[in-house]
DNA sequence: CTAATAAGTTAGATTAATCTAACAATGTTA
DNA sequence: TAACATTGTTAGATTAATCTAACTTATTAG
């Protein structure tokens, strides 16, 4: 059994090698606000239970039981979200923090009951795809909104790196997933956008926020 | 900010004060499965967070403080445990480990939202009153079903000391909170009861069981 | 290709929560 | 009331998770 700390390591490790596969000790460290020493302890602590590929100097790998175990935290955190915004009538913008707790309940029962009640959900409220009963995940290849040119009609499937205030940004303009919107033309300069959609006729949206939205093409 | 583990010592000098107001250390240690030693330490540290009344040699005692916040940590329990039979489903004797955990998520919101959603219940799955919003407890006077007699009519109200075993018992006899059962015969040697109900006409129930059914009568 | 900077490690200290062993106070009982 | 048993405390050790300071290895920029 992984303690609480150990449960947080092994998420960050799961989230921040999403694409290389590695991450550096300095990395973790920061994501997590914790001391570089701390975390080589710890990474060794991990590689003796056999959760991540540890050498000195080298970047850190999760083992395959590692990413499995990371999985299924990320599950219970994101089935909860989803809970918490489908059951419970929260909004997408307030339900990581809670969730965060709740992922290292020990209870199989109950977030499988969880599952049951939702239906078994592939995706959370931030269209982020939830794992398997095994951990595994399956990131359907979404495309970000700023990859996208003028006239394209798309629809919103997920956000990425969702923060508190992004979410309330994006609420403020009545963006949400499923949203169907057109691209009506892009500053040349600076990549913003002008999209319209629904009562909208005329949204412009940075750079920033474009990378940050994930969509399908109509 | 109080740790998981001062809140579990708050919640059990609590429950262990009900009656007295005062618990030993030997019992506490018990209770807890916590040696003696490591239960007086911890008495002096919530001593100077004011949460307990600690005098070497002296019994121990809740402060108004102490108190409040443990019928807080109750009242997050017992309405997690509402919340998961009610809206989740779940037996009333699957629901206190799960309780257990989620007593200690720090989000007001969050219980919050159950209240609401449970539309402010004033008991718990097993017939114990809900702490209010400031960590006060009304206890409702149920009188035991073994101080009944012969011919009484009644409704099962609440059941105490709850235990796994104890609940399945009642489950497999189709004995709910709510049930309205009459009193056929005492009997006088072992206190044992026959009692009728619903589809059942006769069963026979132990002094220990009567003991621990608390009932309103008609 | 060195010298400076960044990243990573080692060593040792700290805090919270636990334990055991030894001692002290209180309570019980013959 | 003296002896024994129970209860409670003190002292000191242990473990998990963290830190700082000092040192080492790796990377990068002239």
């Amino acid at each position: 059994m992984n303690s609480l700390v150990e449960e947080n390591y092994l998420k960050a490790l799961f989230s921040l090698s999403e694409d290389k596969g590695e991450v550096s000790v300095n990395d973790l460290s920061k994501h997590l606000n914790i001391k570089m020493p701390t975390v080589t302890s710890m990474m060794k602590k991990l590689a003796i239970k056999k959760m991540v590929h540890y050498e000195s100097y080298k970047p850190l790998r999760l083992t395959a039981k590692g990413r499995k175990e990371a999985g299924l935290i990320i599950r219970k955190h994101r089935l909860t979200e989803m809970y918490l915004v489908e059951k419970m009538g929260f909004g997408w913008e307030q339900v990581h923090d809670i969730a965060e707790q709740i992922e290292h309940i020990k209870s199989p029962l109950f977030f499988a009951k969880m599952d049951e009640l939702l239906n078994h959900p592939q995706i959370d409220p931030h269209g982020s795809p939830i794992p398997d009963k095994d951990g595994k995940i399956v990131w359907k290849e979404y495309k970000k909104l700023s990859e996208c040119t003028q006239g394209d009609k798309v629809k919103m499937a997920a956000v990425i790196h969702s923060s508190d205030e992004f979410l309330k940004f994006l609420n403020s303009r009545e963006i949400h997933l499923g949203l169907k919107l057109e691209i009506k033309f892009v500053e040349p300069f600076d990549s913003t956008m002008v999209v319209s959609y629904d009562n909208h006729a005329s949204e412009t949206l940075s750079y920033m926020v474009c990378e940050r939205l994930l969509i399908e093409k109509e």
